[in-house]
DNA sequence: CTGAAAGCGCTTACAG
DNA sequence: CTGAAAGCGCTTACAG
């Protein structure tokens, strides 16, 4: 099964190259980068190329081009493995790679120390562009890169005291949808589970909450607020004590998809999840199979990464506008946990018991 | 909120931090690589560093060391997006840091050409070492970088047609522990639905099945194995084919985490949930909540990446012992579907009425 | 069009 | 211990 190649152990150089063609360094350079040269040389290079077989270095490349192009850029994401981001990473990895630019990916933790660790280390390695789903943290580190030339493009959440690119959901338009179409299926009392008040889409979610609330002329009880939940333990505590205190919620906007799924596992848990309705922000995997399936305002996070890539390489390709901010919707889809009315019931008449979910659309991934 | 930084638009140099130190080049890059200076020099490089706001570039730094180290390595994965690898990419990101380095991404969905193409690209850029879940494909280009010093490892999946570490999953034993546990049920008729045999895994799983069958006495019926199904759609038909078919299964083993969901999604559909039992191959979200709660063998995507990321940091400090192979376990956790009698009832007597299911143990994912 | 030369920002022998 | 010099593998003006 294995094959030991012949052939050095190093990898062939340009300078090789060009002494086995019989031709300058320059011409190798010019070939190999596609420049026009004489058909009888080329011919002579690529012979070479393939003898050696010989790759580039990007490194050395980069450090001497004019423009310092490294075909490299990094994503800086709270963390790779939650689905919302990961989904995020991927559609940026499509976007790049049709460029045939690479991708570094880094998660933060929420931690600005770290974030600003990451950060700089992308940028000591020459990435032509970031995309920074930034903490609650400064970023004005990034400053001077920015007007070195890095592009820079803030997604999931704004910067903040630096000027720059940023794609971001309409989250308390989201929030506010959540909690409104609750309201509308007769529920006052409305639980509500958050993330960290640094995060800046955790405080959008929180005041589209109250808004909704008091347009429908209902006074929130702060009690019925639970926030920050950070561990999966703390979410699904929260859900527990919530639920089982003295003046329970009808209903729950569970603000993020790692509370969303601890909330329902809480639920379920308790033997509750008929009784009291939940709407989750972000949609989450299996959410049309639980029982009752689960209503969600749905982020699209690919379509996150493809606008935050977009401007990214816009800027690369030398746009100059004043920085843009792109601002998706959230948009709700309802599948019976967010259709229980404050009785138990649900809106369609159907209790557990009842057939498919009045949404077919699957969750999006 | 924004700031505008005073200072060039450019990043300083290590000659111009030398030029207003006082000092030569070669005293600043030992002060910025920790090398011992008199503490006056190294007082006043320090201070020039502060003053100029200077980065070292790592990218000359790299191409300019003797053993060319870049603190970079590259993780090529079938789909960063896929809960399994975002989750495996994490914990070798978490290795990886504690060293000070930094983790390309890609996704290589599968096509051998892509596959080559990205993993060429991270070697252009000088990766110390690379994490690979090699597609079907022939993974011997990549035998000259490894001598040239790169450290390669393979992951979820070996290597073909060349000689590497490599972390896998005991995947046949995996399979055939869910099979023999639907056996052990009273099951004959259990259906395979896989992803496609190009992929090790795919094959591995199927082997399980088979011999567990075979073990057991029971001649499979060739109309009961479904693949390759790849996109979500795929299996979700092929499951609702083989449910309504002439002979249909009594119950199902669904070879892979996106498969199980689409299945589990096709049988809740079809409302027929309840009484055909299923295993799935790896754990998913919510996996505890959906009704019944569903059996699974599950990987540890973390302790996959975490043996990978430790076997190339191994190689890149010098280890120099023949290739070594982890295989990891895969097990199995019942919460309710795979338990699931051939008559529609489950063991432990309850029907989709009852309340918690038989394990409590978490996704893990 | 082609080649010789300079040099990107660093590290590393080598002298002093 | 410190500095001057060479050079990593390339790209890019500049001559011819």
């Amino acid at each position: 099964m294995t094959v030991r190649e012949r052939g050095p152990a190093r990898r062939s150089t340009m300078r090789e190259v060009a002494a086995v063609a019989g031709v300058s360094l320059s011409t190798v350079s010019r070939v190999v980068n596609g420049v026009e040269v004489q058909a009888e040389l080329a011919r002579r290079v690529r012979e070479a190329v393939r003898l050696l077989d010989y790759r580039r270095d990007l490194t050395a490349s980069t450090l001497r081009r004019s423009d310092r192009a490294s075909a490299t850029i990094a994503l800086l994401l709270e963390d790779v493995a939650n689905p919302f981001f990961s989904a995020l990473l991927r559609s940026v990895e499509d976007v790049a790679e049709r460029r045939g630019m690479l991708v570094f990916a880094g998660s933060s933790d929420e931690d600005p120390t770290r974030e600003r660790k990451l950060a700089q280390a992308f940028l000591a390695r020459g990435v032509d562009g970031l995309i920074i789903a930034p903490t609650g943290g400064d970023q004005s580190y990034l400053a001077r890169d920015q007007r070195a030339g890095v592009a820079l493009v803030f997604v999931d959440r704004p910067p903040r005291f630096i000027d720059a690119d940023a794609v971001v959901t309409d989250n308390a338009g989201g929030a506010d949808a959540a909690v409104s179409h609750l309201v509308a299926g007769g529920h006052v009392r409305i639980g509500f589970l958050g993330d960290r008040p640094e995060i800046h889409t955790a405080v959008e979610r929180l005041r589209g909450y109250r808004e909704a609330l008091s347009r429908h002329g209902i006074g929130g009880d702060p009690a019925l607020i639970r926030q920050p939940l950070v561990r999966a333990d703390e979410a699904f505590e929260a859900t527990r004590e919530l639920v089982l205190g003295p003046a329970p919620p009808t209903a729950l906007f569970t603000s993020q998809n790692l509370i969303t799924i601890e909330a329902v596992r809480a639920l379920h848990a308790l033997g509750v999840q008929d009784s009291i309705a939940v709407v989750g922000f972000d949609d989450v995997a299996l959410a049309d199979v639980v029982s009752p399936a689960l209503s969600v305002v749905a982020q699209d996070p690919a379509a996150v990464g493809r606008a935050a890539a977009e401007l990214l390489f816009a800027r690369l390709d030398g746009e100059r506008s004043p920085s843009r901010q792109v601002i998706l919707p959230a948009t709700l889809v309802a599948r019976g946990s967010g259709e229980i009315r404050p009785t138990g019931r649900r809106l369609d008449g159907r209790t557990r018991d009842g057939a498919a979910a009045s949404s077919t659309q699957p969750p999006g991934g």
